[in-house]
DNA sequence: GAGTTTAACTTGACAAGGCAAGCAAATAGG
DNA sequence: CCTATTTGCTTGCCTTGTCAAGTTAAACTC
């Protein structure tokens, strides 16, 4: 059934793999740890906000702000469900498409985001650049681009029965506005 | 309270961290879905099933393959009973220390993982390493042990207050035994 | 050596995410 | 137009992780 000998990862790969696994799983807890103390909101709560904000109108169809947040539907419609509650957001039907829901971030939701974004990003500065070489970052940003280029192909080919190809959506990350 | 300027990001960091943040949120999902999908598992259990096969007598403490496993406790507490329903790994009472319970790998244990390794290994290959370039791993190696090094930071200063310091743990990840 | 403190787990209640089913609006077909 | 299908979203159930409390054993104090 399987390769005698299926190729090994060779020291220096495996040098990488063990902190990039560590990375891979602790950035996110660590994001997820300073907006909770800090905004009382969770690394992807912020992803969405961020991305509302970034929009014309600060307005988005849910299906199109799930792909932006790379989140499910039934998570994102949750996670709508919360932001709503809290007064950041707004939930109301598009008129025109009644099957679709608009999403719309509240001034509260934009006061919000302003004020959490300054710590955010010190955090993610904190975390990360702050011990990176410009040469190093310059290296980072080629590497995860293309590692994160393979999960778009794997979303691609495995889930989907084959649906729409899409060309336009290269898979942009929610965090635009940080720039 | 706040400074007027708050450091943004620079383009360059900019354009490291949405894919960074990307490849962060979906390498574990990628993993989970591989060895789910042919082993019947999550991640973080064969993590800690690799890390049971790579010590002396397939058995360790609860408390210190926690530690290994980069997990709490409770977690790691209710993995194991599945692990155990799954006859993967037993547990018993540690002799020396009545509170102490330790894991051990059986028999079953071993192969399951012998058998699950090369699949695991290849989607690394592929989710990572086949597209990079061997000064790209050296550099990725570099990269990434400095930021996950800021996670021990982070661990040891913020939320504990002030325990034993733990200059011997320098925090290894739990697949040891990929390379 | 009895009483208190600490350590190692376990358990229970609760929040979050995924999947599948349901529902309502729009589109297509005849 | 009346039905059938597709699309967009919501809901419910189940699994999983976290936090806090409980339990038992060791260590420490006097």
């Amino acid at each position: 059934m399987d390769d005698k000998e299926p190729r090994w990862l060779t020291e220096a790969e495996a040098a990488a793999w063990m902190p990039l696994l560590a990375t891979a799983m602790w950035l996110p807890a660590a994001l997820d740890q300073q907006l909770q103390v800090d905004a009382g909101m969770s690394n992807f709560e912020y992803g969405v906000l961020a991305a509302l904000s970034g929009q014309e109108g600060r307005t988005v169809r849910l299906s199109e702000l799930a792909r932006m947040a790379n989140s499910t539907l039934p998570r994102l419609s949750k996670v709508i469900d919360r932001l709503d509650r809290n007064g950041w957001v707004i939930r109301r039907p598009d008129p025109a498409d009644g099957r679709s829901t608009l999403a719309t971030l509240t001034d509260k939701g934009v006061e919000k985001v302003e004020a959490t974004a300054p710590g955010h990003v010190a955090r993610v500065r904190a975390l990360v650049f702050d011990h990176l070489t410009p040469a190093q970052v310059r290296q980072l940003a080629t590497i995860t681009t293309k590692i994160s280029a393979t999960f778009e192909l794997d979303r691609i080919c495995a889930p989907r029965p084959s649906r729409d190809s899409s060309a336009e959506t290269t898979g942009n990350d929610a965090r635009a506005s940080l720039a």
